[in-house]
DNA sequence: CGCCCTAACTTAACGACGTTAAGTTTAGGA
DNA sequence: TCCTAAACTTAACGTCGTTAAGTTAGGGCG
């Protein structure tokens, strides 16, 4: 069964290309240059050979954010080696503010935008936390409970790891959305993250 | 001067007939349903007729924007009754995540949206809390570092209120985009909400 | 070997979009 | 009364996502 499965590694070669090229001018050029036709110039097809490979430009973009997720997870892999779970806490969330504002094309599509999708045709291994960065963070509170570090209010980790993502992503996205707005002078970010780091290490700890 | 001043009111009608028409289908359909040739169905207007009091979709959306962010601001009047500035704190906080739910479309353009627009154009009266809904937020923290109850490490009430606005900006905004995903099951909003306000209190408050 | 079928493409086209150019009506001022 | 400019309409351009129909290549099977 030689053919059949140089025709399947083929086929997955094609899709990477696609992929790849989708990524790059999503990366450079914004979300709105991610166009179906600049796709196709960019590997040299036709606009519609890419609907052979992906069923619409929606999913598409759905398994450019898939692979993504799963290589913005891997990255926490060097935080992981840190010992103390609160050093390692304000590590990640310093790692998660600093991807989202030199990746902010792709923090916007994976974090702020609504995903219409419910295919569920992720790969990402839900709760490995070296492909799912919420169970990475999750282990850290878990960690925290685990070692009786925090408050006794604090008994749903997972409320509490919740908590603890959305105030970090908010002072990221907030950034994305109107750090180059006018209407209000934003301190620098770096600041506004060691503050709200600070805020969780008081809030959440004992 | 009466026929100048009656066409000038005319036109104001007129645009705000625009305005009425696009926020309707904004509210009920979402922002992609939001075309010039839609509105000017709505109207019963050519789809170019709108370029005569618009310059383009994004100034349109804009002074929606606009228009709306001083509405939001001013559903903040009934707050700023509240005599004790931590509790009034919450009800912002709560009435702030009550918005962005009732009103995800608005919520999502006016926060989660960056404007490439630089126009500055805004008629909101910068600073003052009845139109500007941070300058309400700062209230209270100026008011809370005048009677003395904030933290030594919070001198800059700007940086502060940012904080503050962030990540309750954080629950929300992650509630819009990751709400009805299924890889992470969140927790209620409402716990997520107070979550985030305890940790408020107990971080900034002495 | 030759036929055929199917996978992998291309070309052409559709409808919708934002926007511009050119033409038409209407009303106020000279 | 005529003119001008504002307020519109119609037609069109180029772009978009997507579908339908046609074309090519290449492996399975008689």
């Amino acid at each position: 069964m030689g053919p059949k499965e140089r025709r399947e590694r083929e086929r997955e070669e094609i899709r990477t290309r696609i992929l790849d090229a989708a990524r790059e001018l999503f990366a450079h050029e914004g979300v709105e240059s991610v166009t179906m036709r600049r796709i196709a110039d960019r590997i040299e097809y036709s606009p519609t050979a890419i609907y052979f490979h992906f069923r619409d430009k929606e999913s598409l973009l759905a398994e450019l954010c898939d692979c993504d997720f799963r290589n913005f997870a891997h990255g926490f892999t060097v935080i992981a080696q840190i010992p103390d779970p609160v050093e390692r806490l304000r590590a990640a969330g310093r790692a998660y503010v600093e991807f989202g504002l030199t990746n902010q094309s792709h923090y916007r599509l994976m974090f702020m935008t609504p995903k219409i999708t419910n295919d569920k045709t992720t790969t990402i291994a839900k709760g490995n936390p070296e492909e799912d960065a919420y169970a990475f963070l999750k282990g850290i509170v878990d960690e925290l409970q685990a070692q009786g570090r925090l408050r006794e209010d604090f008994t749903d980790t997972d409320l509490a790891a919740q908590t603890i993502w959305a105030v970090i992503h908010g002072v990221i996205s907030l950034e994305i959305a109107k750090g180059k707005d006018d209407w209000v002078e934003l301190r620098p970010i770096e600041q506004r993250t060691e503050q709200v780091l600070d805020l969780v290490e008081r809030g959440v700890l004992k």
